[in-house]
DNA sequence: AGCCTAATAGTCATGGTTGACTATTCACTG
DNA sequence: CAGTGAATAGTCAACCATGACTATTAGGCT
């Protein structure tokens, strides 16, 4: 839950933003990154001007409603140095909600099981052309290391996910 | 989040229990597979209760305070079934917390980047262990499985992390 | 008999997340 | 210049998850 507060916290020591733009920003650029929605970056902002890591400034632009405007301060500065070295130093603990699926696959027929995991890859087939779709080279060096790191692992998923697809067909020769 | 659901019908499928047997044997035997907690198997056990899916025995034994014995209903199995056909066929997200301190990494000297990625992979291969030393074909081929496909995505994040570190160090050569 | 630890069986306040909703303004088209 | 769709700027009720806490009973040791 931390990577939320490094994340806006991240973006707005580039430069303070109004929500929209870093809604905005998110949802275009780091979706394939963190699925932070709109009312919880909201909240999450809220949360960090309470506890001063950053400051509002209404600002008044042409006819249009007020917006808010964040800034980090100076204990925002140190908070995101904090959470920042927190988060490089830790692995992920890789809890996938599809393994709950495999734990039961004994209780399907075998031909089923396998009409269903080759949905599953193909699945990921998608998703990976989606990931290596996106454009690179526009948000800095640790942006596309970051991408690259989900590359890897939806391509092991798909070399697990075939070797195991061609384990199991031998182990029931369907038909 | 379906599949808090998934799990707990998938044990009472298997045989009628009560909270505690199916809170006991999640954290013994399947804590690297899922987080899910005590509070929210009661809490997911009663939502499964109030829509039908399944039942509730006071059982009484000797003089011990009486406890909920849940068995799965018709509808149950049936919502079961649906459930693991959709977990099967679907892939995984791969959003990761670790993403977003990569993001930001060149907002570190590289040398402590270094440092700290290096942190992240001892982290790593103590995770690998701990993953390794889980015992096997206890609880069927299935579970068997998902631990496996675990363990490839912990390896796969070693072989990134390490030539990750490679990639760095031959960009800027520490001193 | 008394005492301690582990097993058993929960509850609850709190905090985090989000789908769905509301409202205003801008830019353009016909 | 009325109408429309996209951009802008939020809010809120509802749901989920969980750390911390409370109690009782069983079994063993002294």
């Amino acid at each position: 839950m931390d990577e939320q507060e490094l994340l806006l916290l991240g973006l707005l020591k580039v430069q303070s933003q109004h929500t929209y733009q870093l809604n905005d920003f998110i949802e275009r650029n780091l979706s394939h990154l963190t699925e932070m929605k709109k009312p919880t970056a909201y909240a999450v902002l809220e949360r960090l001007s309470k506890a001063g890591y950053v400051e509002v400034r209404g600002e008044q632009e042409g006819k249009r409603p007020p917006r808010k405007v964040y800034s980090i301060t100076p204990a925002g500065e140190a908070l995101y140095q904090r959470l920042l070295r927190e988060n490089l130093a830790q692995s992920d603990h890789m809890r996938f909600a599809g393994n709950v699926g495999l734990m039961f696959l004994d209780d399907l027929p075998a031909s089923e099981a396998l009409a269903l995991l080759s949905q599953r890859l193909q699945d990921l087939e998608r998703l990976i052309t989606v990931h290596e779709q996106a454009p690179r080279h526009e948000h800095g060096l640790g942006v596309d290391l970051a991408l690259e790191h989900v590359l890897v692992h939806l391509r092991a998923d798909r070399a697990w996910l075939q070797s195991t697809l061609e384990r199991l067909e031998k182990m029931s020769p369907t038909r």
